[in-house]
DNA sequence: CTGAAAGCGCTAACAA
DNA sequence: TTGTTAGCGCTTTCAG
């Protein structure tokens, strides 16, 4: 049946449309019976509100927008259900976008949504300066995770990455490792610069010397995983390791098999924390230890924080918020001495 | 600074709407000098189309809705990538909603979409019966992909289910296993009666007889299949079997750590064929022979049905896609005899 | 080629 | 308690 709109309504009950938008909206000043006959013709009418007028008129879409790098993360997957479980309930509804890793994508999309004139936005961004989404910041609410670019005052959730790499190099000094390599993301954005500072603090409070030809850069992928501990493993004879602490799954991944290449066992010859594997199934073996980050409530948080920025009561204090890392023990590290 | 509208850009430039309008759209009817001085001034004053006053003139919102259980799972993601693909050169938007496998969930946000004004929906459902999405199927376009529910005349993308199970049986048999048990999920959608359909085919082909205790129904989670794996141990001296042939991912891992809980290796004790396994980091050993899905072909298929269905050059033969599954090997298959 | 005017469907003063 | 009116920002006839 076709659906019909206020004004059809009005016209079969007679009445103005301003009162059956009252009745629609649950407005006062509306006579009871009045109330009852629309609602009873609302039914029969088959009257779907149309949001778009609505938005219009009240400027406001009660969308949130979140741009990812990849939707097939479940790490990210894990942070929109975090976030819709606090937002939904207050009307508002998530658009994901996916831009594959690629900031010309973040730039089409920035202004895609803007012209949707979406509410606010959750951005994982891999751009690291943040010049595309500069423009942006005034036109609507913009809460970071993930990725932080170096832009004063911006609002975000992450964990506390030097903690993280803490939590790691002391586990593995506390298991008996002292030559520890690291395979870390770049350090022009805060997210890797922080893990990097945790891993120095790590060895420099347990009075280890810092080989900065253990410290290999990547940038997040599988392959430069594997390529980083490839270079890790040739350099060996002159920097010996015994154990590596990768910064992010895919990294992971790809310093696993590079090590298997190389037919280095995990743990008995090389010993690896990794960061954020979700082994759902709890398949691999050996399991890995690893870092990991509580999505579900950096998903809560974010919610919060957006609630607080749209209701505009505009406490305007930019919410660096912090949130603490957990490292699950698997069967990857082995203890020596 | 403040974004402006084509009556602001008008009055700045003493033209009408309507002209301004022409221009910014590239209409035709626009003396090229006065195209050019609206095209500056659309810079110089920061205008930024209001997508939401468009789409209410144009009873169009270009905006794709995905309704799928769970956003957290990877085969949904390279779907979405794959619509996104073929769609997004078109001026279409996708919004994503996660129904965290709750009918009710889909019922809310159907009727959020349709207030929305979405033009055309991607719908993953967990209703069997399809009763929730009836209504909507004259409000705009519905294509069903991975479970299909029991609606005469609607589109759909999926594999060949019936031929998945095909090969997943032919391949046990020729690995010389007559005695092979199946998970699977509820017969009472289309997806789950066509992969037993395949099944029973398989069997049949090679005269091998039923054994109606080798068939354990699940709902597609971990701990269906788990169970099921549990049921089929627990029934081995009366219902003895060699391979089993599970039908989804999470039913695979369920059923592997049932295994593992009994003590029976795979492949030496059991043989397993899984379903949609994505081993990404190539980690999990024994690796798991699987049926996998075109996932990318999929969204490639929708996206170009949701285009034909959106042009409305209405050639309305409702498309049932079918598209080939594939057979990786691993080495959770023992060849005996 | 350009402008005036209507209207998409809704909300919110303000008046009655 | 209800109705009238204006207007959100845009597109599109139709007239000039």
């Amino acid at each position: 049946m076709e659906s019909s709109t206020l004004k059809d309504i009005a016209a079969k009950l007679n009445l103005s449309v301003a009162t059956v938008s009252r009745a629609v909206n649950n407005k006062e000043y509306v006579k009871k019976e009045t109330r009852e006959r629309v609602m009873k013709a609302l039914e029969e009418y088959n009257y779907v509100p149309n949001e778009v007028a609505r938005s219009l008129k009240l400027k406001s879409t009660k969308t949130i927008a979140v741009i990812l790098p990849d939707i097939c993360e479940a790490f990210f997957g894990e942070i929109i259900k975090g976030i819709d479980e606090i937002v939904s309930p207050h009307g508002y509804t998530i658009i994901v976008s996916d831009t594959n890793e690629n900031a010309e994508n973040e730039k089409k999309y920035l202004e895609i949504l803007q012209q949707k004139r979406i509410d606010a936005l959750v951005f994982a961004t891999v751009d690291l300066s943040g010049s595309n989404v500069k423009k942006y910041l005034s036109a609507f609410p913009v809460i970071f995770i993930d990725n932080i670019p170096e832009i004063a005052g911006i609002d975000s959730v992450t964990i506390d990455n030097a903690a993280a790499s803490r939590m790691a190099v002391d586990y593995l000094i506390e298991a008996g490792h002292r030559e520890i390599a690291v395979i870390i993301g770049s350090v022009k954005e805060t997210t890797g610069y922080a893990r990097r500072e945790g891993y120095l603090e790590g060895l420099e409070a347990h009075d280890i010397l810092v080989d900065e030809d253990l410290i290999q850069y990547g940038n997040y992928k599988e392959d430069d995983g594997f390529r980083c501990m490839e270079q890790l493993i040739q350099n060996r004879d002159v920097h010996p390791f015994t154990a590596v602490y990768v910064t992010s799954e895919k990294m992971t991944f790809g310093a696993i098999k590079a090590l298997r290449e190389y037919g280095l066992r995990m743990p008995e010859d090389i010993s690896l924390v990794g960061f954020d594997v979700q082994d759902k199934a709890q398949l691999i073996s050996p399991s890995i230890t690893t870092i990991r980050q509580p999505e579900k409530m950096i998903g809560n948080r974010v919610g919060e924080l957006l609630l607080r920025r749209l209701d505009g009561n505009a406490e305007q204090v930019s919410g660096q918020i912090l949130l603490k890392p957990s490292l699950v023990e698997g069967q990857s590290v082995k203890r020596v001495n």
